[in-house]
DNA sequence: TCTGGGGTCCTAGGACCC
DNA sequence: TCTGGGGTCCTAGGACCC
């Protein structure tokens, strides 16, 4: 048995533990630089507020209907997500982290012990609420397919109360039945539209189809689909908790930028995201795409882009950084206005099988890495850093509706007035 | 006044080489 | 006279997810 575990609207959720004045008003949170809509909680939702739609689009709307607005809080984010994380981690044998706020589960061995995996269900949902005030759904199935499915019905089909459950046939028809099939995990719009044109409406519909005849019209993902939602396990644990095969950091400026000064200091921050990701995994590097460029809503877009290859593979901050050293003045072109940058490792092999070459010696030092890592896990990201990223922060972004960081900052602490 | 997220994986098509 | 294969690498863009 498997379950995923995510947040109702977690951004907008955690944004809600701590602020008690706003839990009962319609929330909504922005991407980064306030840009999107990226989170709405169910009573914004019931304001019909379509989730990323340029935030000045809809700027006036969101101010007539009282809407309270705020940017993402990240550091929040995070640190609720752990927490939430941990909470949920003690209810099964093993569970893999599938995005910041929601996770699958692996049950082996447990079916002898649990009778009734709604009440389990149930009972997750309360010690994750109690522990960090935030409201989750869980959903239950034989495959990590199903489990998705059960869980968009524990959220969003009434009846369900937060948890469902897909253990025998009528409760995975009952549910597939009411599910449009752009819901069903895989399939977006465009897949959907394709599917609508063949009379294939619900996530049933698609349950019904010939495996075969589905790879053959589409591809050999929909047919694991197809085979998933009728319990036929076609993602094995070790797939859904396959390492990475690429890892990028990308972001786009607060503001314009036309120096290259705040472009290398952000493009190093980038190397340092992508080198701690790549640690994370126990992964190395061989390639990476170091690329800028201005807005594509410009009448002119500029984009550059440059591969940059290792002799040896790294997950070495410093060796990543310096590739930016080397490329930044091919990248930069004067008078232009930048306003995204990032860095991709798109060839990554496995720290444990690595090879080294007779003629050069690495650069690597995983021994300062790992003193940088227990550092910042301790003191926050950003405590140890490579100096160029601190060369200025006119790039930073603009988050003009942040809440306090109420769990990682000594001076935001939330004080209970008791007079 | 002006504003438009971020991450991962996959594939089609072109360039180049033998 | 005219025809014409197959592999690798790179890039851009599509598709999907949250």
């Amino acid at each position: 048995m498997f379950a995923l575990v995510d947040a109702v609207a977690f951004y907008a959720s955690a944004e809600k533990v701590f602020d008690p004045a706003i839990r009962h008003k319609p929330v909504v949170v922005l991407t980064n630089n306030d840009g999107c809509i990226c989170a709405v909680c169910p009573i914004a939702r019931q304001l019909s507020i379509p989730k990323f739609q340029p935030y000045f689009k809809i700027k006036r709307y969101l101010e007539h209907h009282d809407v309270v607005v705020r940017s993402s809080n990240y550091e929040l984010y995070a640190d609720l997500s752990e927490r939430m994380m941990t909470v949920i981690g003690r209810f099964c044998d093993d569970h893999y982290v599938y995005s910041i706020d929601e996770s699958f589960l692996r049950f082996s061995g447990f079916s002898k012990v649990i009778s009734d995996w709604a009440d389990y269900g149930q009972v997750i949902r309360r010690a994750v609420w109690r522990e960090t005030g935030l409201p989750v759904g869980v959903g239950f199935g034989p495959t990590p397919t199903l489990a998705k499915a059960a869980n968009h019905a524990a959220k969003k089909l009434f009846g369900y109360n937060g948890v469902a459950v897909i253990n025998d046939d009528k409760s995975r028809c009952e549910i597939l039945s009411k599910m449009a099939v752009t819901d069903v995990w895989g399939i977006g719009s465009r897949l959907g539209n394709k599917l609508k044109q063949l009379n294939i409406q619900t996530a049933l519909d698609l349950a019904n189809q010939n495996p075969k005849a589905m790879r053959r019209m589409f591809s050999v993902v929909v047919e694991r689909t197809v085979n998933e939602l009728n319990g036929v396990a076609c993602l094995t644990w070790d797939e859904v908790k396959q390492n990475k095969k690429e890892i990028f950091s990308t972001r786009s400026f607060g503001e314009r930028i036309t120096d290259i000064t705040p472009l290398k200091a952000a493009l190093v921050t980038h190397a340092a995201i992508v080198a701690r990701k790549l640690r994370r995994q126990h992964s190395l590097t061989k390639r990476i795409v170091i690329f800028a460029a201005s807005s594509p809503h410009e009448e002119v877009y500029y984009k550059k882009s440059m591969l940059y290859d290792f002799i040896t593979p790294t997950s070495d901050t410093r060796v990543i950084a310096k590739a930016v050293s080397e490329v930044i003045n091919t990248l930069y072109k004067p008078d232009t206005r930048f306003y995204r940058c990032g860095i991709g490792a798109i060839e990554l092999e496995s720290e444990y099988f690595y090879q080294t070459d007779m003629f050069n010696k690495s650069a690597d030092n995983p021994k300062i890495m790992t003193c940088i890592d227990t550092i910042n896990n301790r003191y926050g990201v950003g405590a140890l850093s490579i100096g160029s990223e601190k060369l200025t922060q006119k790039w930073a972004m603009r988050r003009a509706f942040l809440s306090p960081h109420y769990t990682t900052r000594w001076s935001d602490i939330p004080v209970i007035d008791c007079d």
